[in-house]
RNA sequence: UCCUCUUUAGCUCAGUUGGUUAGAGCAUCUGACUGUUAAUCAGAGGGUCGUUGGUUCGAGUCCAACAAGAGGAGCCA
């Protein structure tokens, strides 16, 4: 092997310049061959799109090209020349080929043809070598990007919060135990209940559910902060929008109130999906073609009424809807499906919890774009929330897109002492065990505000993709922690 | 956790009212072809019909349990 350096296929063909020779190193996609010419279509994960390999059987040694069959890793030097071939610009003359690692194609589960999402989920190991999931990870990998771009610039400190902590009081979900006890002789008490004194951290540890107390801690000092960071979610849940570890981005900001909050918060989703559409052309394009494609054959009342690029370009191109809780209960409650009984839980009161059902409504139904609802009934958010003055509701907004229900929660957090006291106590959350929490209101109290957003569920939105299982490298849900 | 559906070749699927030797497309292999684009054409190999039990002269097909997967619901991000 030569000491020549490899170009990825993205500089080649970005550059389009012929004339030159390169190295090139990729995984076969397909391989199409007669007497006289072999076309290698050559992957690296630097972009979507292949390099096409031309060889010269009489040139390149048999065996080398038998054994680049579908999945086989290839280093190839040679010439880059103007495409005779109507499908691309530049392709490489091959004068050297060598065989980094074979994949037997008799056993190798990828080939060149659609796959169903579930076969590939089952490969999770080998699926980012198709076109649709390395897409979604580079896109992935924007976001990620994007969303650190996104709160430098406006001054944003990331914190990193704890991942293991003690606090089980926040009510967010059932935790995961951490522990080093031996499972198999657990030590007790002399009252029977686990000794966590003998644990590791001397007393009962859990992975977070949520970094936002001390994401509201480090804001009480460095004024605006971000995390971004796994979260852990032990609930039996099997849905197509949840998982057991995912990953979230949770800003907290002092000075701010609700309002400040939800323009922070759609500011942030229409930057990262236009991010996206500057930066991901490309595995945007392929994702919205696939999509096309897949609706085809769809009854026209079934098909989207946007496509994918389509759908970005209105999120970053339209405000969201502002509307409070009450108003969306009335819209409800006087819509078709609720009036015909369609929807499975009638709206009748005011107070009731909204359904995925009326959240669907409202985003896809009636306003058609992105909902963001505030201000609901305090017995339904949690003890965090401030009260508003009607002594009935909370300072609390959701962000609800189309096809995936709610992508943000936030609030404006209750700041004032006796008034967070009085809720922790009518709804049964225990003020020792967050009497560091409590103390950020005893020394200098501010009105501060803050959100979550479920990383993987706005990629699912970027993306298209339907499973919040395909937009995750490794997907973990109950019973399945596989790779 | 609840409800519904699915499970037949490597993949995606068909398989009639229960009845000889279970089919197709793609993939793979072999051959043909002077530049292909998921190439094309011809041929070949490939199956414990998810598992266990039952009904029956006879089960891929009917019944039960279990398992795996999907969709929806709840909970939420």
């Amino acid at each position: 092997m030569s000491s020549e350096k490899r170009t990825k296929i993205l500089d080649i063909l970005q550059s389009g310049e012929v004339g030159t020779s390169a190295l090139v190193k990729g995984w076969v996609r397909t391989k199409r061959q007669n007497k006289n010419v072999a076309f290698i279509a050559l992957n690296d994960g630097s972009t979507i799109n292949n390099l096409q390999l031309v060889a010269d059987p009489n040139l390149i040694d048999e065996a080398l090209l038998k054994a680049s069959t579908t999945g086989a890793c290839l280093a190839a030097t040679g010439e880059l020349v103007a495409s005779q071939g109507s499908g691309q610009n530049v392709e490489l003359i091959v004068k050297t080929l060598e065989v980094l690692g074979e994949a037997d194609p008799e056993k190798y589960p990828l080939q060149p043809k659609k796959h169903s999402m579930e076969f590939l989920r089952e490969i999770a190991y080998l699926r980012p070598r198709t076109n649709t999931f390395g897409a979604i990870f580079r896109i992935r990998h924007a976001m990620i990007f994007a969303v650190h771009n996104f709160f430098n610039q406006k001054g944003f400190v990331n914190v990193h919060t704890p991942i293991i902590t003690a606090s089980d009081a926040e009510g967010a979900g059932e935790t995961f135990k951490v522990t080093t006890l031996d499972l198999n002789n657990v030590p007790k008490t002399e009252e029977g209940a686990v000794d966590h004194s003998q644990d590791f951290f001397e007393k009962e540890t859990n992975l977070t559910v949520s970094g936002q107390l001390e994401g509201e801690l480090a804001a009480m000092a460095l004024g605006q902060i971000y995390t971004f960071g796994p979260t852990f979610r032990a609930e039996n849940s099997n849905t197509t929008r949840h998982l057991a570890e995912f990953w979230m981005i949770e800003p907290e900001m002092a000075f701010a109130d609700l309002d400040d909050d939800a323009d922070l918060a759609e500011e942030m989703l229409q930057y990262l999906v236009g991010y996206a559409l500057e930066h991901c052309a490309d595995d945007l394009q392929f994702l919205h073609d696939r999509e096309v494609e897949e609706n085809k054959n769809k009854k026209e009342t079934e098909r989207p009424e946007l496509y994918l690029l389509d759908r970005l370009k209105f999120v970053v191109e339209n405000d969201f809807e502002r509307v409070t809780y009450t108003e969306a209960i009335q819209v409800l409650r006087n819509s078709k499906p609720n009036k015909k009984k369609k929807f499975k839980y009638l709206i009748d009161e005011w107070g009731a919890d909204l359904q995925s059902e009326h959240e669907r409504y409202l985003v896809e139904k009636h306003y058609k774009k992105p909902v963001i609802l505030t201000d609901y009934p305090k017995d339904i958010k949690a003890f965090y929330m401030r009260q508003n003055d009607d002594g009935k509701t909370v300072a609390a907004m959701d962000i609800l897109f189309p096809g995936i229900g709610e992508i943000v929660g936030g609030s404006q957090r209750e700041e004032r002492l006796d008034k967070l006291e009085q809720r922790m106590d009518e709804m049964g959350v225990p003020k020792e065990e967050l009497w560091w929490y409590l103390d950020t209101r005893r020394f200098g109290s501010a009105p501060h505000s803050g959100f979550g957003l479920g990383f993987e569920r706005m990629i699912l939105f970027v993306t298209g993709m339907t499973n919040i299982r395909d937009v995750i490298p490794f997907p973990r849900t109950p019973g399945n922690a596989e790779f």
